[in-house]
DNA sequence: GGAAAACATTTTAGGCTTAAAACAATTTGG
DNA sequence: CCAAATTGTTTTAAGCCTAAAATGTTTTCC
């Protein structure tokens, strides 16, 4: 039978993790740091979309997907491509659609699906928009070297493949 | 008088980056990746704090705000650090401080500022969701190595300075 | 001292976003 | 074939978020 003191040492042994969890202060830490440029940058981009078209973020991003979609896309596409749920597109594409940036129709062999492209207004709107746009992203990142870019691809790659595996895990 | 063709070359020479911009395809590639990143960390985190915790993330990250401010904070202190609009801060506590979260008073020197603190239950609730999130932080970016961290935080370190420099000059 | 500027917050109006439930159409498997 | 599961979309209820205007307070500076 073992001494009591054992018995404390075994207790504190086994619960350590628990007790003293591992340090993952510098995960955090860098988790806070990429929310901030993206909330930074996001928001930079959303005021100057907003100043010099009067056209909201989520419609520019909505409008750019079908951009390289001649063929039009599906709701579903839409929502997964924009990482949004399925109600929020719906209402996007309404929105959009009654502003005549957007053409909807029940696809005709799945008469579940609605397939929605640009309009002609809407591409045209689009590539004036798109064309400042790229020009604010350079600006923004001006001062990263090619180098520092190529790096940055390579770790957020690292970075997202991380984190889906760890969200697939997560429900499996 | 210069020839036809001199001028024709000319106006192709000066008007050069007009008609073939510099190709920043990466920069938004970078961008559009970083983007990418955030969300689907953000989403996830979402997630698990609504099915674990019942809570929300602004929710979340407003009480971890104030978790580092022991005397409180004011609400512009709060909005600024955020990084959201006043109006937001302003429904968010008002929330809060409707489930006894937080303790809301008007500052005694100055009496158009309020002062917001974690109450008892606050930060009892706040801590033992930390613990979780920290953990699914570090399970998040399980796949980077220390030195994968400490370039990304180098990278975006410069990263957000970078972007900070363009939002100054473009609002002079 | 008092008008004007600056500041902190709230209100307003509109849009975005989500999760969950509801609905409709198609596919699957006995 | 047809009931059950699946898929695509919409609806619902609640909350988040912003920009701009409004409100109340303090500071500045003639």
């Amino acid at each position: 039978m073992p001494a009591v003191s054992d018995c404390i040492n075994m207790l504190d042994s086994e619960t350590k993790a628990v007790e003293t969890p591992e340090d993952h202060a510098e995960e955090l830490r860098l988790w806070l740091r990429l929310l901030t440029c993206t909330t930074l940058i996001e928001g930079e981009v959303r005021g100057r979309l907003r100043q010099r078209f009067d056209v909201t973020l989520p419609r520019f991003d909505l409008m750019a997907q079908l951009d390289k979609a001649p063929d039009g896309m599906t709701l579903s596409d839409v929502s997964k491509r924009m990482m949004v749920s399925n109600g929020n597109v719906t209402g996007l594409v309404e929105r959009l659609v009654e502003s005549g940036h957007l053409d909807r129709r029940t696809s005709e062999t799945d008469r579940r699906v609605q397939v929605i492209r640009l309009t002609k207004l809407g591409r045209a709107e689009f590539r004036r928009m798109a064309a400042e746009h790229e020009a604010w992203i350079a600006d923004l990142f001006a001062d990263l070297t090619p180098k520092d870019v190529r790096e940055l691809m390579r770790l957020l790659a690292k970075t997202k493949a991380s984190a889906q595996k760890s969200a697939a895990r997560s429900r499996p």
